[in-house]
DNA sequence: GTGAAAGCGCTAACAA
DNA sequence: TTGTTAGCGCTTTCAC
């Protein structure tokens, strides 16, 4: 196809090095730095290089190297829920910081609308990238897909699916954690809005809650689906219409636990005395209502920078010392239960 | 170096070729279509396919079609500034429209902290790209940097350099329009908060400004800096300590100009009696303070669309009918002014 | 309808 | 210290 600027093509190796009057393999030496080559070849060879502008080609040194330089942060979700769910830019920050003085470029790469898996699979399998972090996915068919790819890849979250490697919040002992809190503040009758059901940290969330509420003698099968969004947490209206003796809430993350406050405190009821609530992901959004979230930790770039880690070792041929990692999360008690 | 699951590399070409029995361009022939290859070769082929789990490697498919199937949106701004402005979000969504039916996969490049243009202009020669659409820069650098590298590029706002093709809204026009209905709604010392200066947006905009008000014979000269962050907005403190007797204040966009109205406010005078306020951007967060934010509208999505379509035609060889696109800004009238 | 061969731009032995 | 050669995985004439 036709470059631009006047269809002149982008300089090539053979181009400096008949410039410069030595070989190919003389350019690329002083291009990569390393051998020693002669100070006054080195010159001529530097000069070729301005007088051309030349850039070397890095998906022509990529098919040699097997080495791009670049990484992907994949996030199977709409660009619409990536910019709304503080979440996954702090899990891209992680991984960026991972890789701040590595000179390998992070991309970002989302889906489109009614995307499958198979979009991303096919980037992943370009050549165009070293390997990629995967941060929220819905099910285990993008992992299934991966997992014969030979790519080197690593989850924040379950995958679901054996021969990957992974960084998790322990959900279980969290949702636990949070629906113990909600019980030893006085709630009795407490309900639990979840994740999208087909994600596993969802599930693995309402698993916890319910472990809890078992445990401690009391009704653990009160729950609706929400959807991770600020928006869906307006089915709290469509949970307390059906249950309206609850007196406490456990939600699956603090945009709907924002949202969820906002319908309850509509329907009069008061925060906490009325009704306690738990959220998740201890987001700073939290901490702009009134009363301010009691949530559960979950530092998405901790885990990202982990799962960076990781994907270094896969990178560099090795295999992660723990290629399962479960991380902790904490409560923090703020005012609304 | 070693690939993962077993050491195992993914299978090539030849592989396949040789399971199916046929040569490699009969493989290429099946994989990319087009050519008639007999139906029963088609099939033996495809069963290699599948058993291998092929996949071409598209970075060597590249190197010779010179095509990678992905363009970059490129924002020379830390994550974090990326992630708090809906700006740029905005953007990437207009590019990630435009590309919605084409199965080019649009990834998003930011800067980390201590970058220079350098690094950027790296991932952009590399060959694994076809191409970008840069969208805020601070100075002419990485456009001239661009200038010379041969590749298809497209700046949403101005490049400040020749021959490189650009979408921008009128931010002069813009600035005048917004600073002539301070007038009309009775401001008379009007002061302005502008965005970083190292910005063309920044400097064209308090161009506007200053014409504005020297068109109706104010005074044109009251301005400070700000960093088109929200944070940066408690400028206004300081812009009201040395011009306590202003009524009109001009700022350079939404983020801004909520904590400017949030200073006012606390210096106990009102919106918009004592001062009347317009901002820029028409960002979702100016309908959340009160009274509401009167603005600029400055549709990102829709100048990332164009601009996507004029790296479409550059792509294709062309050049596009109008290479440096100036779009207009319209007033949006709510409570502040 | 299919294969052989050349070549995209680069790196990496191996010789010289 | 430098050049020659082979080859990364793929597409694409050009013969057959």
């Amino acid at each position: 196809m036709a470059k631009l600027n006047g269809g002149h093509a982008a300089p090539t190796l053979e181009d400096v090095a008949r410039l410069a009057g030595v070989s190919r393999a003389t350019v690329s030496r002083v291009v990569n730095g390393g051998t020693l080559v002669a100070a006054a070849t080195t010159e001529a060879v530097r000069a070729a290089i301005d007088e051309l502008g030349y850039h070397p080609n890095r998906a022509a040194r990529a098919l040699v190297t097997r080495r791009t330089g670049v990484i992907a942060v994949i996030v199977p979700e709409t660009d619409e829920r990536v910019f709304s769910d503080p979440y996954f830019p702090q899990a891209y920050h992680g991984a960026l910081q991972a890789f701040a003085d590595s000179d390998v470029q992070v991309v970002l790469a989302m889906a489109q609308p009614g995307d499958s898996a198979s979009r991303m699979v096919r980037y992943l399998e370009s050549g165009h990238v070293d390997g990629a972090i995967i941060v929220s996915h819905h099910g285990p068919d993008l992992a299934r897909a991966l997992v014969d790819s030979w790519q080197p890849v690593v989850f924040v979250g379950d995958p679901e699916t054996a021969g990957i490697c992974y960084v998790e919040l322990d959900n279980t002992e969290a949702a636990i954690i949070a629906t113990r809190h909600l019980i030893e503040r006085g709630a009795r009758r407490i309900g639990t809005i979840t994740g999208p059901l087909d994600m596993a940290s969802a599930r693995t969330r309402l698993k916890g809650f319910q472990t809890a509420m078992a445990d401690a003698g009391l009704d653990p099968s009160v729950y609706v689906e929400g959807g991770y969004t600020m928006k869906s947490g307006a089915v709290a209206e469509q949970l307390l219409a059906e249950h309206p003796d609850l007196d406490g809430l456990f939600v699956a993350n603090d945009l709907m636990a924002v949202t969820a406050m906002q319908v309850v405190q509509r329907l009069g009821r008061t925060v906490p005395d009325d009704m306690k609530i738990v959220g998740f992901d201890n987001a700073a959004i939290g901490l702009q209502c009134n009363p301010q979230l009691t949530t559960m930790t979950n530092p998405a770039d901790e885990h990202a920078r982990a799962a960076a880690q990781m994907l270094i070792e896969l990178l560099a041929g090795g295999i992660p010392a723990n290629p399962r990692m479960l991380r902790p999360s904490e409560l923090v008690v703020r005012g609304s239960a």
